[in-house]
Order: structure tokens, then C-alpha cells, then sequence
DNA sequence: AGGTATTATTTGTATGTGCAAGCAACAAAC
DNA sequence: GTTTGTTGCTTGCACATACAAATAATACCT
């Protein structure tokens, strides 16, 4: 009895969710002076950087469900920051010229959210933590 | 252009999410046979390692706000796993006959969690980033 | 004791996200 | 060229989770 408590922590299941709770809610803030949360700002950055990508690779490029793009693409649509675009079935984004306005406030909240996790982790243990936890996850796609 | 998809690689942010989200359809997969959601078993075995905490003390052991608390204990109680016991403002929770009777299928659940993703991971590597998470996650509280 | 601050819990509401099912467009085979 | 399968997107529903406000019980001060 009283030993659980201690075991959870050895569990990558409970220690990457508690990480993904603290790190997404670092990044509600520092994205806050952009009016998007992270994830929507996320998906206008690769709007803007890949003019023209459909739907799909979108979801591959930021590894979310088909559907949970649909939605995303939704409320950019709705702020006017994107325009959707249809050819056959395939659907494209592209920039409006306010989406386009908003980029650098994204790029300086991205860099603040980098900035606020590096300083309470060290940069140099922040990037390599970054990199382990990415490779996990090419190692865990199935 | 084309790059910003290589830089979402080296944020904590995204790859902690991207993460979280695999390793919960690992655990969603690993905890079906016991008809409880991860998260629901992980607090039937808080509360049954450490009977007569209240919620409060089960959302620290647990990293959750108290309102999360309060609802995952509603789930339980609901399937009659456990029961609330006012004592002034405090709740504290018990686990009933079937809420023990079902912890053996919830080891099980929990092993079968850590061989799978150690099995993708390599175990020792995967224990280590565990390991490294939990730190971080520690470094990030405030 | 009475009023005020503190604490634990609950409730209302919102966001992120997924799965399964549906639909629409295209491709392939006959 | 119609059927059949495949692919991309959307919709309905569900769950995990949080914040802020409401509630309730307790403690503290005088």
C-alpha cells in the first residue's frame, strides 16, 4: 500500500500526459497576444509555409486526425485567416492577407512559448528532451 | 518556405502532444479489457493504494484538477467501482467489492501498457525517457 | 458568538481531439 | 459506361481535461 503513487511515475503514459497538460498550457499563454490557441496557430504556420497542401498532408504534417483538421480549417476559416479552397474532393488552405498579418505575432508567441520552457529546463536539456521524445514518437507510428 | 514542418520537430510543445496522443491510443488499446478508460484506472489504483485520501490529494498524487477529479470519481462511482464519503468539505473515496475485484484485470492492463511501448522502444531507452519526462515535468511545475 | 477569509468540492461551459459512419469524387475493371 | 473499390473530407458523438464561478464547510479574528 502507498507504492502505486511512486510506480506512476515510472509509467510513460502518466508522465507524457502530465507533460503534454504543463507544455500545452505554457503554450495557451505565450500564444494568448496572438487570439489563437496553439494548435490553430500551429496549423496557419504550415498553411503559410506549404501554399497549396490539401487537408491530408496537413493532418500528416502536424500527425492530428483527418476529422480534427476539418475542424481547425473550420475555425481559421471562421476568424477569416484562411480561405478554403476545393478542387474534386481535395480541399486546399491558403493564407488570407489578415492570416498572413498575423504571422510574425506567431512566430514571436512560438519563439516566447521555446523561450519560458528553456528557462525552466535548460535549452540544452529542452532540445535533447525534444529530440528523444520525437524519436519516440516516429518509433511508436505505426 | 518548407521548413517551418522541420521546426515543429524541435518543439517541446508539439512533440509532447504528438506523444501524448500515441501513447493514449496504446493505453485506450492496453485498458479495454478492463472496461475502464486509462485515466479511470489510474485513479481506481490511486484510491485503491491509498484509501481514505481525499480528492484533493488524489488530483496531486494524479497531476489533475480538482474539477477533473470530481468527475472521474462521478465515472467510477457510477459503475460502483467506489464510493464517496463526506466528512465535512472533504470526500474521500473508497474502493468497493467490485472496484478490488477488478484491480487484478487493471495490473494486467497496466503491464501489458509498459510491454507494448517498451517493445517499440527498446525497454531500457524507453524507461530512461520516462524517466527524463518525469523530471521535466517536475521542472515545469510552479 | 458573528463576520470574514480560506479551503474543498461541484457545476457550467469550453477546447482539443478521436473514432466511426456518411458522403462525395475519382479510379479501375469489366 | 456502369459497377465497385478507394480516397479525402465532413459530421455526429464521445471523452479527457481545464478554468471560472458557485457552493459549502471550516477556521480565524475580534
Amino acid at each position: 500500500m502507498g507504492n502505486t503513487r511512486h510506480l506512476m511515475h515510472s509509467c510513460l503514459f502518466f508522465t507524457a500526459n502530465a507533460l503534454s497538460r504543463r507544455i500545452t498550457h505554457l503554450a495557451d499563454e505565450a500564444f494568448r497576444p496572438t487570439g489563437l490557441s496553439p494548435s490553430l496557430a500551429f496549423l496557419l504556420m504550415a498553411v503559410v509555409d506549404r501554399p497549396g497542401n490539401c487537408l491530408k498532408d496537413l493532418g500528416q504534417d502536424l500527425q492530428l486526425a483527418p476529422s480534427t483538421i476539418t475542424r481547425f480549417a473550420d475555425a481559421l476559416a471562421a476568424r477569416s485567416l484562411v480561405v478554403r479552397r476545393q478542387e474534386g474532393k481535395v480541399v486546399s488552405l491558403a493564407a488570407t492577407d489578415a492570416g498572413q498579418a498575423l504571422m510574425p505575432a506567431v512566430q514571436a508567441a512560438w519563439k516566447d512559448l521555446y523561450d519560458r520552457y528553456s528557462a525552466a529546463l535548460g535549452r540544452e536539456a529542452g532540445d535533447d528532451l525534444t529530440r528523444r521524445v520525437d524519436q519516440a514518437n516516429q518509433q511508436l507510428e505505426e
